[in-house]
DNA sequence: CACAGATCATGAAATATCTCACGCTCTCAC
DNA sequence: GTGAGAGCGTGAGATATTTCATGATCTGTG
């Protein structure tokens, strides 16, 4: 299973009309985009992370057509969630569609910046390949990462030696991160057969390449 | 916006029959399902991570009838990813089809434990009201986790309480969690005007509610 | 092969941490 | 108001951790 991550630019056809639409809004960003889930009956169900004002994207969405239902939750100041409910109806070849066709996944979240969209599509390389050649030409696309589609990995545990995910994961399961703890390192130390100063450097390094990134 | 992390057992009424068909293959376990998308062709498409042999992975996907398509690849052992495209007959009142009628979002990834599985339903209180009471009497579903759903700010970290984040940050910042160490409980005690031992202790808290959750 | 660099392992001394018991302050519900 | 429960704060003593220096082992490269 392969993945390529590809940055879209200019957004001009971006990957549904009401996206679109919304980079037309002045006072309004698009985040990331959750979820992307499609209906039976035709209609997409989308969960937008934006930011602005609250009114300007209830404006938005409902002045859209193609809006059957939505609902916008404030968050923290400019932070909006919207869901919003849609007939999927005016997207021939916008890239949900050419996606879909090719029996692609793709990958939520969905981040936007500046230049445009990165979505990242997952699936086998024909399926990849026919869908980069079937993709319009008014779309800039470019390619931003590929290769082996790989989620099951927990991205912040593989920068670890396999030592240090090995005696780390061990504490985890004796218990060495419960309050109180539940082990030593003398008692991890036991059962990885070595010292009990090994199995703490261990910990503090996978510590340290953890849990600043966590932030 | 709400979610709600349900865990259903047991799985005799899976959220699909190639699920439920899965829970009887002696030699195959359900991991993960990573995506789980819908085609207007009433069609869906799955994405897998199980563990098991390759070929008896094969055999139990191609031998259900409801399959289009597949694909299985290995990654390290008994790691596999397989991605299904299945026709989505014979799915009425299974959970799929229960959450996508009220129109709540299935987010993905689903995980799977010896009980059953993991799901977690976003949309407003009213919608997941009603799908919980709609659930099939069969399938036993107990609520885990409920609250603002809240996937801006990082899982990990949105179920500790304020000061505990708070006290977990300065420490990061501060180099606690540097190789060696920048700073003690004292210093971080300093910067927040506290008690050592109090700094220790929302520490721990923090540690106990995160670091288990890496893996 | 031989070298460099990274990772892993160890023990001892210095010292930082952990547990626990206690009490305070909120908030929520009755 | 008042009681229950959750979160926050503190100090002291027992004890587990951390650092550091040293060396072994592994891995890739010319």
């Amino acid at each position: 299973m392969k993945y390529l991550t590809l940055s879209l630019k200019p957004t001009d056809r971006a990957f549904h009309p009401i996206d679109q639409y919304l980079t037309t809004q002045e006072h309004i960003t698009r985040e990331t985009l959750l979820h992307l889930d499609i209906r039976f009956n035709e209609t997409y169900l989308l969960l937008y992370h934006l930011t602005g004002s609250r009114s300007a994207i209830e404006t938005a969405i409902t002045t859209n057509e193609n809006v059957l239902n939505h609902e916008i939750v404030s968050v923290d100041g400019n932070d909006v969630y919207a869901y919003v409910h849609l007939d999927a109806a005016n997207t021939e070849g916008h890239l949900v569609e050419l996606a879909y066709d090719h029996g692609l996944i793709i990958d939520t979240p969905i981040t936007f910046d500046a230049d445009g969209m990165n979505v990242t599509l997952v699936g086998n390389t024909t399926r990849l390949g026919t869908v980069l050649q079937s993709v319009p030409e008014e779309l800039t696309v470019s390619v931003q990462h590929a290769g082996r589609y790989d989620p099951g990995t927990n991205d912040l545990l593989t920068s670890l030696t396999d030592r240090q995910r090995e005696v780390f994961e061990t504490a985890v399961e004796a218990g060495y991160y419960d309050v109180p703890r539940r082990v030593t390192h003398q008692d991890i130390a036991g059962k990885l057969d070595c010292a009990p100063s090994t199995v703490d450097e261990h910990l503090r390094k996978a510590e340290s390449a953890v849990v600043p990134h966590l932030f």
